[in-house]
DNA sequence: CTCTTGTCATTCGAATTTGTACCAAAACCA
DNA sequence: TGGTTTTGGTACAAATTCGAATGACAAGAG
């Protein structure tokens, strides 16, 4: 079947004005808000977003423990990365390293005593941040909406391959 | 109006199912998402996100040009993030330096034509990763609905002053 | 006009993140 | 069992970010 010769030579399926709002809209509210929550913690408790995330996750798992790497894939954050900031939080006693019964090479984060604390703590002023500029801002139907929103995205994420992306949907090569 | 003995000593508002849900997923998706972007850009032009976000914004002023200040304030970014970003642009022939007419201290980043060609090359592939995994996920209605949110955040947050944050609106102090 | 204060952009140092290289240990396989 | 391939975590270098300090210019008060 030939091209009729009025298509334009790029396929690119552009963003239409309320898809171009919505992403855009999205990029400041992501931007400004790590900020508030950034400083948020930091002031209010000396702990990074990233520091807080960690502590979160690992106190949702029956003993506040989790391995090296599954946290790191959990918290969509590199090996290295994670490495160090436990490494921080070692450092102020909030996360102790174990050794992993089941496997000699591995490595148990453990939240400390001290470290459910300091969570309790910054917790309060944490979500006041979150309420305060983005969930109190909605009805609960957009809050469900943003859910449902945000779950398919992370899915389809989840579910490509990593590597290289594959740009459009199995289809004919253009040409 | 003294507090009943049975209410707890933290009145903190907690996350509902439906918040916490929808909060963890945009947590989620934005770094899954982040990191998708990221390596399109990469690999497709050598671009990190941020200096896309430069390109784009410049490409949208007359004459392709902005204040660094304004540029800084419009992304979000540092004004000394900016600056090392401007900087390796500069280097590359995406963007160039010039003195600002009105004054003397001001510098104005200007897009050059290596700099469009660039945009126009690699705005087909990251428009193409944007859509892949969230605006084509999305029903018009529920892309409607994320814009109206993050346009109410975005708004929140750039009226709120910036600094040591207010948690709670206006009431009484704990007490 | 002069002084004081505020703004613009950069530089510098500190902190954080990622990818790659690496070693130890597990999993696999003939 | 002996050898090969993966996997888990860390070490290291490179890149990026921010805040504070700096120097130049602008704006306002007197």
């Amino acid at each position: 079947m030939n091209k009729p010769y009025n298509v334009p030579v790029s396929d690119t399926k552009w963003l239409n004005e309320s898809e171009m709002a919505a992403w855009v809209a999205y990029v400041a509210a992501t931007h400004l808000l790590e900020r508030r929550v950034e400083d948020q913690l930091k002031t209010d408790s000396g702990l990074t977003h990233a520091q807080y995330e960690i502590l979160a996750k690992l106190s949702q798992e029956p003993g506040g423990q989790m391995r090296m790497t599954e946290l790191a894939n959990r918290l969509i954050v590199s090996k290295s990365g994670l490495t160090y900031q436990i490494g921080q939080l070692e450092r102020r006693g909030l996360v102790t390293r174990a050794a992993c019964p089941s496997d000699e090479r591995g490595v148990l984060a453990v939240l400390t005593e001290e470290g459910v604390r300091c969570l309790e703590r910054t917790a309060p002023g944490h979500v006041a941040v979150v309420r305060a500029f983005l969930i109190d801002r909605l009805t609960p139907e957009e809050v469900e909406t943003m859910r449902q929103i945000m779950t398919k995205a992370t899915a389809a994420m989840e579910a490509a391959p990593a590597g290289p992306l594959r740009a459009r949907p199995p289809g004919k090569s253009p040409g």
